[in-house]
DNA sequence: TTAGGGTTAG
């Protein structure tokens, strides 16, 4: 077989494998094909290796009778490719060609995988080893410098560069945009990019992920229309980044205008428009998407195999998402976490549970993942348990994890918990993060540790509206009425942030706790002209809640028959509560007619109602019901309360006696008990 | 063989 009908095969091969991208074609193509041929062999490899089976290649490679530097570099650049860092440094020491291209790939592959530190070493071996560098290799090893954040490697480099007469070169200057960029040397970046005589599209994509990395999307926005050139890149740069900043309706209109440019969107662009789907719950467009996937053969791709699982569970659909999972050959741990999280999602924490065991090399999110299920569905017991098994596996918990710690501790009023994370908070240098601020001010501030929870809030350098929200809430809920009002009043006066309808609803909380009635009433009136904000059925609650304290019974009722919807049975209850206080039987017998009709129509509405009546004081009207719901048959759940001991949870339910020790329990009850009669 | 881009947790 001469030279050219191996091009020729070889070329038919790559065909083949475009516009198809089926193993099996083109593995029966290599078998008809008589005897062995290398350059076809070294296709197949490398075909292999796109479409993640890894393994396949290195069998295929290891079968090779005879191999070319091709073979060698199409196989090592491969496992590097797909994370097998170990099996290509074992081939690398083993190859019989070092040339140029392959110690070029090996630095680059071992940056992509993280190592960039192990990347310099190759570096210097392959100085040492007498090989010139080329471009190529320089943009690779700036690349390892920005990772390591070493701005005096960066300049040694810089300086054999100018030695060797490279720094004129395009790609290099692009690295070295990058590289400022990385260590926020913002102005000589666009220093290097002004200076540039020639500039590309991946100089301009530098440029503009950098307004996009300052959160200037606007200023990005110009730049991408300004831009000369534009390729598929420099579209999933914008999709990407609107879809990561919170902003998914405007990731996929961006891109349904790339596609109507007609240009193909590459796997990048079809994973975060993806994602940005699933932000927005739309699974029958995602599910269209899909379909295309699958017509133009990227259906493999790991990036949206993974984007697809989170938007089917996001979509609340587990089993179309775990079908999906378990056709992805060789998963990355994006991918296991993805599964575990929809799982999580979706309350399916067994599921969850059994995949997470199965994850080979999980990670912090795997961890956080299954912590935030557990927290979801009030399972606090076990998301401690997994934060401590976290912790004795070696794995660093991070903010996520503190977030979601903090969470649970104020779910359950637990101080001693929470304190024990603050300390960890600290400890590992997070107490500045925005994030840790507001969860901590919300934790202590929910187990009533006001004091520290202003302390928190004080010392938090930048302050969002979750953190103004979390701090008005918890004073107003804690009692401290008109110092909630206060905050809230410096929060217009001393910040650019709106009040939400969580802010406005502590302000009327606090109002009605003051007797402040007038106030309250003129921030609800302003909700919708000052701040554009459509009052709840909460707020309108709260505002009856207001004038019922306040005596103002006969205002209230008639705030009530104006409502714009059916007031909540919350609403009555303050009304009746209002009325027994201020004496009026007449209007307390209407509400409770009114009440008793409700309850015939709602589900569940015998529990509220004997919850109404109990918040009144009427105890014979709460046995009334009680008996009622008996005759009827209706159940209510029963009631829980727990208490921690040294760090484990008691549980305790009404009319339950399945507590390990509650014989002993009742024995101090009574004696504790008889004390009381005594003294 | 490269520089610019992607998926998951709060």
């Amino acid at each position: 077989m001469g030279l050219s009908s191996q091009k020729y095969i070889a070329v038919k091969l790559l065909i083949m494998y475009l516009n198809s991208r089926k193993s099996h074609d083109i593995e029966q193509m290599v078998k008809e094909f008589n005897g062995f041929n290398l350059v076809a062999h070294n296709c197949l490899i490398n075909a292999n290796v796109d479409w993640g089976n890894v393994s396949e290649a290195r069998r295929l490679f290891d079968e090779m009778p005879e191999r070319n530097e091709v073979s060698w570099t199409v196989l090592i650049s491969g496992l590097l490719r797909n994370g097998r860092v170990a099996e290509a440094m074992w081939y690398f020491e083993r190859n019989p060609f070092p040339n140029v291209f392959l110690w070029t790939a090996t630095i680059s592959g071992l940056v992509q995988n993280g190592l960039s530190s192990e990347a310099m070493r190759v570096f210097v071996k392959m100085l040492a080893s007498g090989v010139a560098p080329n471009d190529v290799t320089f943009t690779s090893v700036v690349r390892a410098c920005g990772e390591l954040g070493d701005s005096g490697l960066g300049k040694s480099v810089l300086g054999l560069i100018v030695k060797v007469g490279f720094e004129d070169n395009l790609s290099v200057s692009n690295s070295f945009i990058s590289f400022n960029l990385k260590l926020g040397n913002i102005d000589l970046a666009r220093r290097i990019f002004d200076r540039m005589e020639e500039r590309d599209v991946v100089s301009w994509t530098a440029i503009l992920d950098m307004y996009v990395d300052m959160g200037d999307l606007r200023e990005a926005r110009r730049i991408f229309v300004e831009m000369p050139e534009r390729n598929e890149i420099s579209w999933s740069v914008m999709i990407s980044r609107y879809s990561q900043g919170g902003y998914p309706k405007e990731a996929v209109s961006l891109f349904h205008e790339m596609v109507q440019c007609g240009l193909i969107p590459n796997t990048s662009c079809y994973s975060s428009v993806i994602s940005a789907l699933a932000s927005l719950r739309a699974l029958q467009e995602g599910k269209n998407i899909h379909g295309h996937v699958l017509k133009i053969g990227m259906d493999r791709d790991i990036f949206i195999c993974s984007s697809l699982v989170d938007l089917y569970c996001k979509c609340g659909n587990t089993k179309d998402g775990r079908l999906l999972f378990d056709s992805v050959l060789e998963k990355n741990v994006v991918c296991w976490n993805s599964m575990v999280t929809g799982y999580s999602l979706n309350g399916q924490l067994a599921e969850a549970k059994e995949l997470f065991n199965q994850i080979p090399n999980k990670n912090n999110i795997s961890w956080n993942s299954l912590i935030t299920g557990y927290i979801e569905t009030e399972n606090f017991d076990r998301a401690f348990e997994v934060f401590n098994e976290m912790i004795l596996s070696g794995e660093q918990p991070n903010k996520s994890t503190f977030s979601s710690v903090l969470k649970a501790c104020a779910s359950l009023v637990s101080l001693e918990r929470g304190e024990y994370m603050h300390a960890k908070v600290v400890k590992l240098g997070f107490q500045n993060d925005i994030f840790m601020g507001t969860a901590l001010v919300d934790m202590y501030a929910k187990t009533g540790n006001i004091e520290s929870s202003r302390m928190v809030f004080n010392g938090m350098l930048i302050k969002n509206e979750i953190a103004w929200t979390a701090m008005i809430q918890g004073l107003a809920e804690n009692g401290f009425a008109e110092e909630s009002l206060a905050f809230f009043e410096e929060m217009e006066q001393t910040s650019t942030i709106k009040p939400n309808d969580l802010i406005l609803l502590s302000v009327l909380f606090a109002c009605s706790h003051c007797g402040l009635v007038d106030k309250g009433l003129f921030y609800f009136n302003s909700m919708e002209k000052v701040y554009g904000i459509t009052p709840s059925e909460r707020h309108y609650t709260s505002v009856v809640d207001m004038l019922s304290r306040a005596g103002r019974i006969s205002e209230a009722e008639k705030f009530m028959t104006n409502m714009p919807f059916e007031p909540e049975v919350n609403a009555w209850a303050a009304l009746l509560s209002g009325c027994k206080t201020y004496g009026n039987k007449k209007l307390a017998e209407k509400i409770a007619t009114k009440l008793s009709e409700l309850a015939e129509t709602k589900s569940g509405g015998y529990v509220l109602l004997s919850n109404v009546y109990a918040s009144s004081g009427r105890w014979l009207d709460v046995l009334n019901i009680r008996k009622m719901m008996n005759e009827k048959g209706v159940k209510k759940s029963g009631g829980c309360s727990w208490i921690e001991v040294r760090n484990r949870i008691h549980l305790f339910f009404s009319q339950d006696d399945s507590h390990a020790q509650s014989a002993e329990l009742s024995e101090v009850l009574e004696l504790l008990n008889s004390e009381m009669v005594i003294l």
